[in-house]
RNA sequence: CGAGGCGUAGCGCAGUUGGUAGCGCGCAUGGUUCGGGACCAUGAGGCCGCGAGUUCGAGUCUCGCCGCUUCGACCA
């Protein structure tokens, strides 16, 4: 089935033998991005692009929907700010890019590229919030931020990446870890619905925990070679940046207190998210909701047929009207050649419309996530394209789920934990609590720890997978990207 | 930053014992085609990663450098 002509097998790596190289292929040959001339660094071309400005749109509409106004904080930022959280410098100082000349003059104080914007963000509402009245605060920023990591990979890591970053500020601790979970859900609502990926979600460990925050929570999403993938996190902060920062307001009791905050991100790493969870040997295959192509109508014979010709076009612009984003592939190609051109493309359908179609007062349809092919009337296509939209995301996320839960294993035993991991499975496990036992299973397995099980109450119950002393939490370990 | 691998056309590669560069795909033009990657013809496209050395002569041998990449360690 993959191959139709020996020559293309070899178009894109296969998925199964090498999983690496698929994905690279499939970022690439789908031509939803490009390395940029510097190391680490990634063009995102038109097509990516557009599935990140769906993921925008649709993540904008449940923050709106949560309080949350869009804002603008510069790139550069005084090293200085860097300083002074001393878990934030800690974690970030490996990986920061400096500004430290502008022209041959040297810097007085080095800029650094921001690698996330806790620090700028902070020294600003140190500045806006003056009274319980100013709260909350809730802001979030579409950017850029820079991390010099060592080794990339497209959409996964690479050296510069786009974001969001929530920062929100409240009065008690309460509120402010209190958005941190409320916004994971968030999250997970975009997961599920707007990109058909079924995550875990729950705190993350001390060890995985954001440098400066007091906890962090997480989504893992799992890819189709039992990989984890981090899509997303929000942070509890606690007053930690609100003491670095001089974050105090006026209390109702006429006494100053530090604010406490929130902070949360998704990035681009969410299409790398989507490639690894639904593509296949014949490349991308996209949930509709971030589809910039969700149907593709492909005339066959319109140069010999007139009816064919029109028909393709009025039925285009009627999708097109519906609110379906369509394509109409009137190109000079063979029929295969542009089937395989969509399908590497990963657009959820595709409507072949020939004579014989015509004839029957219908057109062939076809499905990218079950590559099923069957004939619908041409009336009422729209609704029908409208539903089959509908029933694809769902499918999508249906089987995703199915894998994930498929490959879950609880684990009791160390010495069982290489052989589930091996099989590309999340280890669901009870563990101590010791940074100890974490560093022992990565250097052990190459695995770390998650997130927390949703389900912590007979935790106490169990013993640690690693040493076997008593249990505090349920957690999953898996090797991650 | 440690260990391996690789640098030849846009991409994927071949290049024998040293003799001045080839294949497939892609691209361009014309024609015939069009229900799963069409075919024919013609054509464009190369600082063989860079720099030294050996040699009458280097893609090929030697040394140095640079770049990329896979696996580790570090991370959204």
């Amino acid at each position: 089935m993959a191959g139709n002509n020996d020559r293309f097998v070899n178009q894109i790596a296969d998925i199964d033998s090498d999983y690496t190289k698929w994905y690279t292929d499939v970022c690439l040959k789908s031509e939803l991005c490009d390395y940029g001339p510097v190391k680490g660094t990634m063009v995102f071309r038109p097509y990516g692009y557009a599935i990140w400005e769906r993921i925008q749109a649709e993540a904008d509409k449940r923050f709106k929907a949560h309080g949350v106004q869009n804002a603008y904080f510069p790139m550069l930022i005084p090293q200085s700010f860097l300083m002074r959280e001393a878990e934030h410098v800690e974690g970030f100082a490996p990986e920061v890019a400096t500004v430290t000349h502008v022209g041959n003059t040297e810097l007085g104080e080095k800029l650094v590229l921001r690698p996330t914007s806790e620090t700028i963000i902070g020294n600003m509402y140190s500045k806006w919030i003056d009274s319980y009245r100013d709260l909350p605060l809730k802001l979030n920023q579409w950017a850029n931020v820079v991390r010099w990591e060592k080794t990339t990979r497209p959409f996964l890591r690479t050296s510069e990446f786009l974001w969001q970053e929530g920062h929100t500020v409240f009065a008690t601790a309460e509120e402010a870890n209190a958005d941190a979970l409320e916004m994971l859900e968030v999250y997970k609502d975009i997961a599920n619905n707007v990109l058909a990926l079924p995550v875990l979600t729950g705190r993350k460990s001390e060890k995985e925990k954001f440098a400066g925050a007091v906890a962090t929570y997480g989504m893992e999403a799992m890819m189709k070679d039992g990989k984890s993938l981090q899509s997303g996190t929000t942070h509890y902060l606690g007053d930690n940046f609100a003491k670095a920062f001089d974050i105090k307001f006026l209390d109702k009791d006429g006494t100053h207190k530090y604010a406490y905050q929130a902070s949360w991100g998704i990035s681009t790493r969410l299409i790398g998210a989507i490639i690894m969870a639904h593509g296949d040997a014949r490349g991308l295959c996209l949930p509709p909701p971030v589809a910039p192509v969700q149907a593709v109508v492909i005339p066959i014979g319109a140069a010999k047929n007139p009816e064919v010709d029109a028909k393709s076009k009025e039925l285009f612009a009627a999708l097109e009207n519906a609110g379906i984003r369509a394509k109409l592939d009137e190109r000079d190609q063979s029929p295969g050649f542009k089937f395989n051109h969509w399908e590497l493309r990963g657009v959820p359908v595709r409507i072949e419309l020939g004579g014989r179609d015509l004839a029957g007062g219908v057109v062939t349809v076809c499905r990218r996530d079950t590559a099923e092919k069957f004939a619908l009337p041409i009336d009422g296509l729209v609704d029908g394209v409208a539903k089959l939209l509908d029933e694809i995301n769902a499918n999508m996320f249906k089987k995703a789920e199915a894998h994930t839960l498929s490959h879950i294993v609880r684990v009791d035993k160390l010495d069982e934990m290489g052989a589930a991991l091996d099989g590309g499975n999340f280890c669901d496990a009870y563990w101590c609590g010791d940074r100890g036992c974490e560093d022992k299973i990565k250097e052990k397995f190459a695995a770390t720890s998650r997130v927390m099980h949703a389900d912590q109450s007979d935790a106490e119950k169990h013993k640690c997978v690693c040493c076997g002393k008593k249990a505090k939490h349920r957690i999953y370990f898996a090797r991650a990207y």
